[in-house]
RNA sequence: ACGACCGUAGCUCAGUUGGUUAGAGCACUACCUUGACAUGGUAGGGGUCGGUGGUUCGAAUCCACUCGGUCGUACCA
């Protein structure tokens, strides 16, 4: 074996080998485990997050696959509709060619190409990971089966009832012409202005101040065209009179009502605001309190209309308020018209005053512009109705979040749902299966030849397509069963749903995980005809942030990409990753002083299982976590510690008989029992970390094992045996047999965490072990077997510990050299401590450096030593040349400091009437052992304080 | 403003139902190239567990208040 670990050496092959040799696929006995894969956008990179949740979902999927279950996890893209076609279209812009140019066939051609050339990023990158995803059944939401799951849900939930069209505001892209949805709004804060406007009061009225006017406050002037009405305070005495009459809406001269609605705020600014239904999500509900029109005064990229458009509160057209603008806006984008609409009314003699402002802008994530809330046909899903039985489903039990305060999140998301608008202006997407005729008329069907056949339209009906596609989430929505073949009903769809587990960010909690809920619950049942749920248990995990707990983002600079951490990248190629495709190319100097301080060096190449340690060892309750590089290192480093372990073992059990033909004859000695005793342990703790998800504890777990136990211990405890030409043959078959056996049993252990090394170090002690089988992937998981506790075994290993620890802190402090060779005396030991040394005497020569071994009776003149206490058994180290007696009366003086405060805490507990009465007497006599034990100790110290002092 | 979560060593995090001297990794100090490993070993230093008050024989752990942080919803014209 090479002399370091190199991950870059052994992780790919490996994976190929895996894929290749098909142990991805379900193949295990009858009880049957499944995650499906939160699709990954097709247009995306690997980030973080993937890295996070597939280190989760693999560490399951690889643990239930040894546990021999027919284990299924389901890989699949989403086509991701908006970032998709924007990806497309800026590459037609690069030759000049806009989608319109194209035409819609065209066009969705020229995605496909792309997605067959550039779609594969993702997937390739998920290899990188270690993933152990099923390939061959890989999925893509716009496939032709997952395109029929969507028609037919479509289909199904309007036939129910559950799907209508109707004309809404919607956060309108003015850029993008589509509605988009409330996950791909970011809020911004940004400074603006309030402006305070007159607005005449008409037929001569005036204010309680003898004012003929009102002052209404706004940060958005320019909809003051599309006004419905001014709304005061029904409690505010000083419009209480005004309440019912009119306002001459100024530059427009349409009259609209006074109203009162406690929805306003007295104290804010005037207390009067203005209410503009199409324009604004509040007042389009103050509108329909009211039963107001809705004026809708901006086209689709919100420049202003010649005329606008009159809706009433229910959607249809209304022709009886007059549609007249001021021609002087028409065709003005928002931001012209608004300096142009505030300069008018200025020069009217109608701007109050205009104030600073501090305001959050909503702004579309793909597109930057601020988003517009838009009157717009769209299609809707009835949420209501479907949110009830998937409230009940987590009220019940049957799907339970990890950690469990997220259901409180999801409650409170469902309990007011809205619905939720599933059209989307876009060419790219599952077309919406509606046709209309001439008169408008909709017909939904699953093809324009059912709809004909359903509604009796002959080929004289001219039917035309709905244009728009249905939101990628809704898609997404049926993901758990419609890759599994839905709505055929095949043999995995029975098999593998319900899925088992859904690993997934908190974030999408209301748009993903509850959405998949209620479709899947309302389109999908069991044999009974009861509605099945998407998947039992939702394991929700936190954000993954910089070292500085900021949120990772392109324009901050702060992405760590995980290839990088897994392949390392020099500081300059870094820079410039970070620096280029910026949205703000100014910030590109900060980014690279930030990133050059951080990074000096650029990042290290530490490996895919290095990368997963950290994700598992910092996967505990569902919080955020802080990327911390260093530990990456530590868990790097902890594999290079697996590596060279296995050298020793190797290099002490090739060629040699391990009891690998099962032949027998051995004899364990009693670092075997002890160490194969400790295993059972840490498998009992691994694996019921593993199933209560806490990869924390988990990976803490064998951490503690493998290097505390395994490396700092038994192998140093078997060097005594296998270098003693004295041993047996029995007994260095033995030692030989655990070492190699304990080695893989740890390796089947840990491979759901660290799959390439664990496979390939198993690949290599294979032949001595006696394992058969091709892989460890499909290995069987180690379970913990209480026979083989022996805490016998335990108490007199922590004995020789004990022992050689104290022998080594005194060398430690008195700068002894660890390699001299020093004698070695015991005193006012018992019985047991004799047979303990008398049993171990050659592991502690060997462990200790030690020279020579002498047991005193307790009569007898000990030389003047230095002391360490094992119980009541002292461990004395001659002073003769080797100790400096100030030094070591300083060390025992801090010994004896220590207990004493010790002592006196207990002692005070013990003397305390309350406690030896109410305590339990257990914790009582714990308490009375260890006052005892000190009390010992405290004497021996001192009085060895007493023999130094006399020198 | 409301709700959730968090605050433990210089840094990143554990700490199960209250019960020895509050742990790990990284960083730090000293010593050590010894026949698996310097991507290492051994020993060591470092924490009044955000603060205050309470419950209790006993609180990092439970309760109340408070300060600070993160996130979500409402932050409104």
């Amino acid at each position: 074996m090479e002399k370091t670990y190199q991950p870059q050496a052994i992780e790919q092959s490996w994976y190929n080998t895996w894929e290749e040799r098909g142990y991805f696929k379900p193949q295990g006995g009858d009880n049957a485990y499944s995650i499906m894969i939160p699709p990954p956008n097709v247009t995306g990179n690997l980030h973080m997050g993937h890295g996070f949740n597939n280190a989760v979902m693999d560490a399951m999927i690889r643990y239930h696959r040894m546990r021999g279950d027919d284990t299924l996890w389901q890989m699949g893209t989403d086509h991701a509709g908006i970032a998709t076609q924007m990806v497309v279209e800026r590459q037609l812009a690069a030759e000049g060619i806009s989608r319109h140019d194209l035409g819609r066939e065209k066009f969705l051609e020229k995605v496909w190409q792309w997605k067959e050339q550039s779609g594969g990023n993702i997937t390739r990158q998920l290899r990188r990971l270690g993933s152990s995803l099923d390939w061959s059944r890989e999925r893509f939401t716009m496939d032709d089966g997952l395109s029929d799951a969507v028609k037919e849900a479509f289909v199904r939930l309007h036939d129910d009832g559950l799907i209508y069209r109707g004309k809404r505001l919607v956060n309108w892209d003015p850029k993008l012409h589509t509605a988009i949805s409330d996950v791909e709004v970011e809020n911004h804060d940004e400074k603006g202005f309030m402006w305070h406007l007159r607005y005449p009061l008409a037929d001569g009225a005036t204010t309680a101040e003898g004012k003929t006017y009102l002052v209404v406050a706004t940060t958005r002037p320019e909809t003051m065209l599309g006004d419905t009405a001014v709304a005061v305070h029904p409690d505010d005495e000083r419009y209480a009179s005004l309440i019912g009459k009119e306002i001459e809406l100024p530059l427009v001269g349409r009259r609209i009502p006074i109203v009162a609605d406690d929805y306003v705020e007295r104290e804010f600014g005037t207390g009067c605001v203005k209410i503009t239904p199409a324009h604004d999500f509040n007042d389009y509900e103050v509108g329909k309190r009211h039963g107001m029109n809705l004026i809708n005064v901006l086209d689709k990229s919100a420049a202003i209309l010649a005329a606008a458009q009159v809706f009433n509160i229910d959607g249809s057209h209304n022709d009886q308020v007059d549609t007249t603008l001021p021609a002087a806006y028409a065709g003005m984008d928002r931001y012209v018209a608004r300096k142009q609409i505030v300069a008018d009314l200025e020069a009217a003699g109608l701007l109050d005053k205009i104030d600073d402002h501090a305001l959050k802008v909503p702004r579309g994530d793909r597109s930057g512009v601020v988003i517009e809330p838009w009157l717009t046909d769209q299609w809707y899903v009835s949420t209501k109705p479907l949110a009830e039985p998937a409230i009940k489903a987590v009220e019940d039990g049957d799907i339970s979040f990890v950690p469990k305060q997220y259901e409180n999140m999801y409650f409170s998301w469902m309990r007011d749902i809205q619905d939720w608008c599933i059209s989307r202006q876009l060419w790219w997407g599952h077309r919406i299966p509606a046709w209309y005729d001439e008169a408008g008329k909709v017909y939904v069907g699953r093809n324009e030849a059912e709809v004909r056949s359903k509604h009796q339209l002959d080929e004289s009906v001219v039917l035309q397509q709905d244009n728009d596609v249905l939101d990628t989430w809704f898609s997404s929505g049926l993901w758990t069963f419609s890759t599994l073949g839905w709505p055929e009903q095949t043999e995995f769809l029975k098999k593998f749903h319900p899925s088992d587990l859904l690993v997934t960010g908190f974030d999408i909690i209301f748009f993903w995980v509850a959405r998949m809920i209620m479709m899947t619950m309302h389109l999908v049942k069991d044999e009974n005809g009861n509605a099945q749920i998407p998947f039992k248990t939702v394991y929700v995990h936190g954000l993954v942030r910089d070292s500085q707990g900021q949120k990772m983002s392109k324009s901050k600079g702060n992405v760590l990409d995980p290839l990088d951490i897994i392949d390392g990248i020099d500081l300059e190629t870094l820079v410039q990753k970070r620096t280029t495709g910026l949205m703000r190319p100014k910030d590109a100097a900060k980014i690279e002083k930030q990133t050059r301080k951080e990074f000096p060096d650029g990042i290290e190449s530490f490996g895919t299982d290095a990368l997963r340690l950290t994700f598992c060892s910092l996967a505990s309750t569902g919080r955020d976590i802080k990327f911390d590089m260093g530990r990456v290192e530590g868990y790097r480093n902890f594999c290079n510690k697996m590596w060279n372990a296995t050298r020793y073992v190797l290099m002490n059990t090739e060629g040699e008989d391990c009891d690998q033909d099962d032949s027998g004859n051995y004899e364990l000695s009693l670092a075997d029992r002890w160490i194969i005793s400790r295993l059972q342990q840490a498998e009992q703790t691994f694996t019921e970390s593993l199933e209560n998800y806490r990869l924390d504890l988990a990976t803490q777990a064998f951490n503690e094992f493998f290097k505390n136990e395994y490396c700092d211990w038994y192998l140093e405890l078997s060097k005594p045996i296998l270098w003693d030409d004295n041993a047996s043959t029995a007994q260095k078959k033995g030692t030989r047999r655990t070492l190699i056996r304990v080695l893989e049993a740890t390796l089947r252990l840990a491979h759901p965490l660290i799959p390439f090394i664990t496979e390939e170090i198993w690949q290599r002690i294979k032949p001595l072990t006696g394992a058969t089988g091709d892989t460890i992937m499909l290995a069987t998981y180690p379970i913990a077997d209480s026979s083989k506790l022996d805490p016998a075994a335990s108490a007199d290993i922590e004995w020789l510990k004990g022992v050689i620890e104290g022998i080594r802190t005194i060398r430690g402090e008195m700068n002894i050299a660890p390699g001299k060779h020093i004698p070695l005396f015991m005193q006012h030991g018992n019985d047991n401590d004799q047979r303990l040394l008398n049993d171990n005497r050659q592991y502690l020569q060997k462990l200790a450096n030690i020279e020579s071994i002498e047991w005193l009776e307790p009569d007898s003149e000990a030389p003047t030593s230095a002391t360490a206490l094992v119980g009541k058994l002292e461990i004395l180290v001659p002073m003769a040349g080797l100790i400096d007696v100030a030094a070591e009366r300083a060390r025992l003086n801090k010994e004896v400091e220590r207990l004493a405060k010790d002592h006196e805490r207990t002692a005070g507990k013990l003397q305390n009437p309350k406690f030896t009465d109410k305590a339990p007497a257990e914790v009582v006599a714990k308490e009375q052992q260890k006052l005892e034990d000190i009390n010992a100790a405290l004497v021996t110290l001192r009085e060895q304080l007493e023999t130094l002092a006399q020198l």
